[in-house]
Parts: structure tokens; C-alpha cells; sequence
RNA sequence: GCGCCUGUAGCUCAGCUGGAUAGAGCAACGGACUUCUAAUCCGUAGGUCCUUGGUUCGAAUCCAAGCAGGCGUGCCA
């Protein structure tokens, strides 16, 4: 409907321009919005103010001008009125509310899908967290987000793929397999100093004892330089297995597992290197290189090689986002915890450096987690091993709880998760809220059923009964999902989906406490049954975007 | 020191990119189950949108300064 009367307007502004009735200039982009309070109808426009300073000319003249010249072919309109400095306010017919259910009932489960992406290709790159330790809590909620930024972009018509980049070229490998190393050893009878730096965890215990199981004592007389990376590749396999595992309970699949190792092995860091030479934004300073990153608004330039000759994580990173772009995506997403925040103006440094526009880079920087249990915060420390495992926390809580709890919050805001609280199946858990909802639509159209009724579809139904006021905002509330679903996946921002099924559900629950939908009125059971039915496919559509079930019993 | 983020009801947070009288959940209080699922609903109460200026028809939203909290500020990843 929102864009009915949009068209509907710059129609009309372009009748405006061909009288002569204002003077032809540029128009800013029309924007319809539906207002809080009932009396200034169902939609209005600010066009009328935004055009006042463009055309010299009072608002509401500007108002009345547009509304004398609005064409309303479909006869939609009850009513249009111009309301304080300038508003024109638009009143639907009560008869047209339902007739928008059509396309809901025809598009079904593809309800809420759009073309805005016009199948450009798009990568979502998130979690890739280094394969040193399981995952924990803190990078499930970037993996949450990734995943259904990814599946809102997929809705949204845009060809999508999801991408985990292992960090496994870095240091830290080497201290992973010799983490792995040294309790091998001690698991032999060794006395050694287990040194801080190494991994504390227990699991590394656990990859100790599968080697030996595996391999015997044998690695033990060999020389440690020599064997170190076969623990290292055995470590990081077997970590890696184990993070691909417990993504997937919590409904996480990527496309794509891209390893940092590749890009050394096809000199991608060296071709990078040699290009950004060519174009002049390196400088030498002694053995180290400096990529001029202040030509990009960067607060400082950046090393690119160190002084050791060894070439530095950014430009590993730059490299690989030359790949992405490479492989064909014409945006490229980056899901970074906001502790990474500092590292956003040298990517897009790296990025436009490459030739890109900033706009091919959109990094959604996701809050850290504040973990509780019962309101008291759970002390974390990776390098202790002390934390709680994303595993842990989906065998407790569950997938749809701990998925829904995590889309809860803007990403950019700090998130308390509360085991005891999500665990709970309890009013103050926002999941069941909305999956009871679900459920109950379910179990109406069951109960419909043994009574006799078919489930109808538009055509079975008089749509002029639906009529009452909660049922139009129902209807509206449907009619609006498109749009919700399309500047979610323009901004990125998965929650408004959350609090958009929530109020829905809220409608809902509501309108069914009052009203009854299944009564000895056949003919008005049925426009009910349709309208429950239309919520029921938002609720699925919208839950299923989230990845979380919607269930039919509960 | 500098940079980024955050500051909205007692608490946790929305606020659709500048719109009309700022919203929701929780907590508090009072009500509704012989009916299609009470994991639900209805009602009451709750505000210096951190402060001060600026931009304009109009600011929680934009700009500047300040205050408070978080994070960052490696030739680590």
C-alpha cells in the first residue's frame, strides 16, 4: 500500500510539472510513513514541507495543489486531508484492507521476498574465528547475526555467500601444535614446564591423547621443529571439525571455509604487495614497507611488511579481500566483534586502494556478550580455557532460544545473555512469546478442520467481513512486511525483524482474546480462519528468516 | 592524549535514517480461563530522550562543545 501511494504521488508530481503548476525542479525521493495516531489516517506524506523551501511556495498551498491533481484510479481513497504545517494525511476505504491479503495467500511461503538485489552477488563473511579453541559465547552472536543477514539478503533477491576465513597461517598455529606437543609428552611421562603462552584449555589434553591413541609414542624422540606442525595440522583439523559441528547444531552452514594458508600458497600476499607498489601507496623504511593508508583517511599509515621480512596480518587480510573481490562479489560483508572497530578505516583503506568503492565493504561491527546465570556475570578468560562453549549453551538453552535471544539487540548495542532467563519457558522469554503464536494459529486451523471447515484461500472468502478496526491494523501490520524485510536487508539489521514479529504476535494474541474466530457464522469463521491463516505465514516466513522453528504444537 | 561506540520510564531496550501528543517488555498494582492453547489477554502507573548551545517550519534523531561508561589506539591475530 506504501508504495501504491507513492506512485501514486510522483504521478501526481508529474502532473503537477506538465500544467505548469510548479515550476520543474528535482524531487527528492517521496516518502509515505504510517502515523502513530488514528485521526491523521492511515498514511501520510511530508512531501508537501519538503518541497516548500525547493519551490519558494507555502506548504500547504504546495499540499492543496497536490491533492487537487491526485489521480486515484483504483479508487482507494475515503479521504486525503492536509493536517498541521503541511502533512497530507490519506484515509484507505475499509473496503480495500483486505483485498491486500491476496498476494499474501499467493505468494505464500515467498511472502516478504523482493527483487531489491537484483541478483548482485553478495559475500557475508562472519565467525571466523582462529581454529585454536571451540568456539564460545562471544562468537555466537556474530554468527547468528551473519547467518541471517545472509538469509534476509537471500529473501531480498541477492545472490549470497556465506564464508568462514581461517586464520591458520599466523603464530598462534605454531603455539597450538606445540600446546598439543608438549601434553603429549607429559601425557608420556615428561617432565616439562608448561609454558603461559600455550593453550590452557583442557581440550588440548584431549587432542594430546587422540594422537597418542593414534600414533603411539613415537613423536616422541623426534626432534620438535620437525614434528610441531603435524601436531599443529592435527590440532587444527580436528579443532575445525569440531567448530563446523557445533555451528551446524546451532544452524549456522557455510558456503564456503576459506583457509589463509591458500592465499600464501598462491603468493596472493606477494601479488598484492606488488600491486599496491605499483600504485605507489607503499613506502620503505629500512626492511619494514608502510602502506600509505592516510591517502584514504586512515589515522596513521600501516606496516604491510615488518622488519623480519614477514608480511603483517593486514596485509594477509587485504590479499584476501582482493580474492573476494576477484571471485566476483560486487559487495563484500565483514561481521567483525567491536572489539575489532579500530581495523575498520585501514580495510577500507585496503579496499579503495584496490580500486573499490567504499560502498563494495559494509562491516557490521556486533557488541561483545555480556554472559550471565541468574544475573550474575560468568567470568571468561580464553586463555585460562576458561569459558562457556557455544556448544554448552545450545545444549542448555536450545537453538531457537539462544538464536532469537542474540536478535534481540541492535549489534551494535552490549547484549546481557541471561542462561537461566533464555533457558526459561516463561513470559519473560520473547521466543516462546512469538512461537506460541504460531502454535495457537495452528491449532485453530486444526480445531477448524474437525469441525467440518476447509481451510479457505482469498477467493473462498468475503473480505468486507473483516471489518473490525483491530483487524485492519492486523492487515496493515501484513501489508507492511515487504518493506520491513527490505530495510532490514538495506541496513543490515536483522533485530527489527524480532521486534516486528513480536508486535505481530502481540496483534494477534490480542485479537484473539476478544474475538472468536471460529462461531456458528460459516461465512464470517472463514474470512477469520484467512486472516489467522495470513499471520501464521508471516510468523513462519519471519521466523524462518531468523532460523528458528516454527512450531505447530506447543 | 587521540579515535570509535553507547547514554531514552525503576530495569533491559526499540524508535523505520528529520515529522504530528516519544513506544514495548520486565518489575508494581487491579482484573479475565465450563469457550478456538492462560507460554495468553485487559486496565492503572511510570519521562529534563545525559547537559548546553547551533542548524529549520519541526530535533531523541543532524552539527559543535562538555559530562559519564565501554572499546580501541602493536612491525599480535
Amino acid at each position: 500500500m506504501n508504495k501504491n501511494l507513492v506512485d501514486l504521488l510522483s504521478k501526481t508530481m508529474q502532473t503537477c510539472f506538465d500544467k505548469g503548476i510548479f515550476e520543474k525542479k528535482d524531487v527528492p525521493s517521496i516518502e509515505v510513513e504510517a502515523p502513530k495516531e488514528n485521526s491523521h489516517g492511515d498514511y501520510a506524506t511530508n512531501i508537501a514541507m519538503i518541497l516548500a523551501s525547493i519551490l519558494k511556495m507555502n506548504p500547504r498551498t504546495i499540499a492543496t495543489r497536490i491533492i487537487e491533481n491526485i489521480e486515484d484510479g483504483d479508487n482507494i481513497l475515503e479521504k486525503v486531508e492536509i493536517a498541521g504545517p503541511g502533512f497530507i494525511n490519506f484515509f484507505i476505504k475499509d473496503t480495500i484492507w483486505a483485498t491486500l491479503l491476496a498476494e499474501v495467500d499467493e505468494k505464500d511461503d515467498r511472502y516478504g521476498e523482493s527483487e531489491i538485489g537484483k541478483g548482485k552477488r553478495v559475500q557475508v563473511e562472519f565467525v571466523s574465528a582462529n581454529p585454536t579453541g571451540p568456539l564460545h559465547v562471544g562468537h555466537a552472536r556474530g554468527a547468528v547475526i551473519g547467518d541471517v543477514v545472509a538469509n534476509i539478503l537471500q529473501a531480498s533477491g541477492y545472490s549470497v555467500s556465506r564464508e568462514y576465513y581461517i586464520n591458520d597461517a599466523g603464530n598462534q598455529m605454531n603455539n597450538l601444535g606445540r600446546s598439543v606437543l608438549y601434553r603429549y609428552r607429559q601425557l608420556l611421562g615428561e617432565e616439562i614446564d608448561y609454558p603461559d603462552e600455550c593453550y590452557q584449555g583442557h581440550y588440548i589434553n584431549n587432542l594430546a591423547s587422540e594422537i597418542l591413541t593414534k600414533d603411539g609414542d613415537r613423536h616422541q624422540s623426534e626432534v620438535e621443529e620437525e614434528v610441531i606442525s603435524l601436531f599443529t595440522d592435527y590440532a587444527a583439523g580436528s579443532i575445525l571439525e569440531g567448530i563446523k559441528n557445533d555451528l551446524e547444531a546451532f544452524g549456522v552452514v557455510f558456503d564456503c571455509f576459506f583457509s589463509e594458508r591458500e592465499l600464501y600458497k598462491d603468493d596472493g600476499v606477494e601479488t598484492l604487495l606488488r600491486e599496491l607498489q605499483e600504485k605507489q601507496y607503499i613506502y620503505r623504511e629500512g626492511n619494514t614497507l608502510w602502506f600509505r593508508t592516510t591517502d584514504f583517511g586512515d589515522e596513521k599509515d600501516r606496516v604491510v611488511v615488518r622488519d623480519n621480512g614477514e608480511p603483517t596480518y593486514f596485509a594477509a587480510d587485504i590479499a584476501y579481500h582482493k580474492n573476494k573481490y576477484e571471485r566476483g562479489f560486487d559487495t563484500v560483508i565483514d561481521v567483525w566483534g567491536a572489539d575489532h572497530h579500530g581495523y575498520v578505516p585501514r580495510m577500507y583503506a585496503g579496499i579503495q586502494a584496490l580500486g573499490k568503492k567504499k560502498e563494495a565493504l559494509d562491516v557490521i561491527l556486533v557488541q561483545l556478550v555480556n554472559l550471565l546465570r541468574g544475573g550474575k556475570p560468568i567470568a571468561m578468560s580464553t586463555r585460562a580455557g576458561e569459558f562457556v562453549t557455544l556448544r554448552e549453551v545450545v545444549d542448555e538453552v536450545g537453538k531457537d532460544a539462544a538464536r532469537y535471544n542474540f536478535l534481540l539487540r541492535r549489534s551494535n548495542s552490549h547484549l546481557d545473555f541471561d542462561l537461566e532467563l533464555v533457558k526459561e519457558q516463561s513470559n519473560e522469554n520473547p521466543v516462546y512469546y512469538v512461537q506460541y503464536a504460531h502454535a495457537r494459529i495452528c491449532s485453530i486451523m486444526r480445531t477448524a478442520v474437525e469441525r467440518g471447515h476447509t481451510i479457505p484461500g482469498y477467493h473462498d472468502v468475503n473480505p468486507s467481513l473483516l471489518s473490525l478496526p483491530e483487524e485492519f491494523n492486523i492487515i496493515k501490520a501484513i501489508d507492511r512486511f515487504p518493506e520491513l524485510i527490505e530495510g532490514s536487508a538495506k541496513a543490515g539489521e536483522p533485530h527489527r525483524i524480532t521486534f516486528y514479529i513480536n508486535d505481530l504476535a502481540s496483534a494477534f494474541h490480542s485479537y484473539y482474546n476478544k474475538n472468536r474466530v471460529i462461531s456458528d457464522d460459516a461465512e464470517l469463521t472463514h474470512a477469520r480462519l484467512f486472516l489467522v491463516k495470513c499471520i501464521g505465514i508471516i510468523l513462519r516466513n519471519a521466523l524462518h528468516l531468523l532460523g528458528v522453528s516454527a512450531p505447530e504444537r506447543m
